[in-house]
DNA sequence: CGTCCTACGATTGTATGCAATACCCAAGTC
DNA sequence: GACTTGGGTATTGCATACAATCGTAGGACG
C-alpha cells in the first residue's frame, strides 16, 4: 500500500482533472483531509507537490487555489506539447520495443472500440486511452524528463476535457495519427514519427481554439 | 520573511547545486532540520518541491537522495534546454521590454568585469550572472510553464559547474553570445534570437562532452 | 560455512496541538 | 457616504509525539 500523501496526491489530481474541484476555487486542508480520511499533514505534502507541477497555486498563510488557465496559457501550452512530444516521438523511433508497442496498440482498440458510443462514456475512455498511448510513446522515448514535464503538461484538466470539443471526424482522425504513429515508431523512421505527432498537438489545438470561438464571450467550459 | 518551509527550500538546493550534498548521498529529515533550525515538517514539504523538480529523489519509509546524473541525463537536458530556451529565445524577441533588456545588459557587465580573473570566485561570479540573463530572457518570453520547466533544467548541479569546464576562450564566447542575443531581441528579430540561443547552449554541451572524455573513466567530477 | 530468522536501532509516516496570520465584518471617524 | 480600525473567526504554519517501516547485526539452524 501507497503512503497516504502518495494516495492523497493522486485522488486529488483526478478531482482537478475532472473539475470536482474547478479552477480558481479554495482548497482548504481540513475539508480535504475530511473527505480524504486522513490528517492534515500528508494533505499538505500532496499540496506542495500539485503546486510544483502547476495543478494548483499554494499561497503562503492563504492556502490551494486551483490554477485558472488563461487563452494564452494553453496556447504556451500546446506550443510545448509541440515540441516535446515531438522530441519524445522521434527517440521513442530510434528505439522502439516490443512492449511498448503492444500498450500503445492495446489503446488504439479500446478507444477504437469506444467510438461508435456517443455518449460522455466513450469520451471518458477515449480521454482515458490516449493518456494511455501517450504515456506509452514517452516511456518509450527513455527520457525521464522529457516525460515527467508532459506529464504535467498534458495531464491537466483541460487537456482531457478537450476531448469533449472533437467531433466524430475529429476522434477518428486522431485515433488515425495514433495508429500512424505507432507503424512510423516500429518502422523506426523518426522523422516520420515526429511529424505525426506534431500534426497530431497541432490538430488538438484546432479543436480548442475553434471550441473557444464558439463561445462568444470568450469564456469556456474547462 | 518568507515561511521556513521556502526557506528550507531555497537553502537546500543552493547546497544540491553547490554540491554540499553530493549525488547519491543520502539526506535524513532530523539532520537537515538540526542544520536549519526548524522542524522536520518543513524540512519534508521542501524535500516535496525539491522532489517534483527533480533535485532529489524521496523513495517511500527510505528518504531522500540526491539525484545522480548519468551522461545519457544530461545530454537529454541539453536537448530539452535548446528546444526550450530557443522557444522562450523567439518569444522574447517578439516582444522585447526594456526592463528586461537592462536585467540583462547588467548581467553581461558583470561577468565582463569579472572575466578577467581566474579565479574560483571569477567563476562563480560569472555562473550566477548567467542565471541572472537566462532567467531575464525566460521573464520576457512570458511564457509562465516554460519558464518553470527551464528553471528545472538550467539551475540543477551539473549546469552551474559546468562553467568550470569552460576555458578563457570558451567564456569570452558565451559572453559574447549574450551580447548578440541582446541585440537580437532588441531588434525584435525572432529568428535570430532562436538561432543565438541554439548556438549558446550547443557550445555548453561541447564543453561538458569534452570534459566528460578528458576523465578516463567516464565519471566527470560534478 | 552459508542461510534464514529475529530483534534492535534508526528513520520515515502520520496525527495532533498550539501559535501565527489573514480575512471578514462591524463600529467609529472624517 | 466612504474610509479606516479593531476584534473575532477561520485557516494555515510549525513543532512535537507516536506509530509504522526499513536495514542491519547477531545468533540459531541446516
Amino acid at each position: 500500500m501507497a503512503t497516504a500523501w502518495e494516495q492523497a496526491y493522486v485522488t486529488l489530481r483526478r478531482r482537478l482533472a475532472d473539475g470536482t474541484y474547478p479552477p480558481g476555487s479554495h482548497l482548504p486542508e481540513e475539508e480535504l483531509a475530511a473527505q480524504l480520511g486522513v490528517s492534515r499533514t500528508p494533505i499538505r505534502e500532496a499540496l506542495r507537490r500539485l503546486d510544483a507541477e502547476g495543478w494548483l497555486r499554494v499561497v503562503p498563510n492563504q492556502g490551494a487555489f486551483a490554477t485558472e488557465w488563461s487563452i494564452a496559457d494553453i496556447n504556451e501550452i500546446f506550443d510545448l506539447r509541440a515540441l516535446l512530444e515531438t522530441y519524445a516521438a522521434e527517440h521513442a523511433a530510434s528505439m522502439p520495443d516490443r512492449r511498448g508497442l503492444d500498450m500503445m496498440e492495446e489503446a488504439c482498440d479500446r478507444a477504437e472500440a469506444a467510438l461508435p458510443g456517443d455518449d460522455l462514456n466513450a469520451i471518458e475512455v477515449i480521454s482515458d486511452t490516449n493518456v494511455n498511448f501517450h504515456r506509452a510513446l514517452w516511456e518509450m522515448s527513455g527520457r525521464a524528463r522529457c516525460r515527467t514535464t508532459l506529464h504535467s503538461l498534458a495531464v491537466p484538466p483541460m487537456m482531457l476535457r478537450n476531448f469533449r470539443n472533437f467531433d466524430a471526424a475529429g476522434l477518428r482522425r486522431s485515433l488515425d495519427q495514433h495508429r500512424e504513429m505507432i507503424k512510423a515508431i516500429a518502422s523506426g523512421n523518426a522523422a516520420w514519427a515526429g511529424a505525426v505527432m506534431r500534426a497530431h498537438v497541432e490538430a488538438g489545438r484546432a479543436v480548442f481554439v475553434a471550441a473557444v470561438s464558439r463561445s462568444r464571450d470568450g469564456k469556456w467550459a474547462m
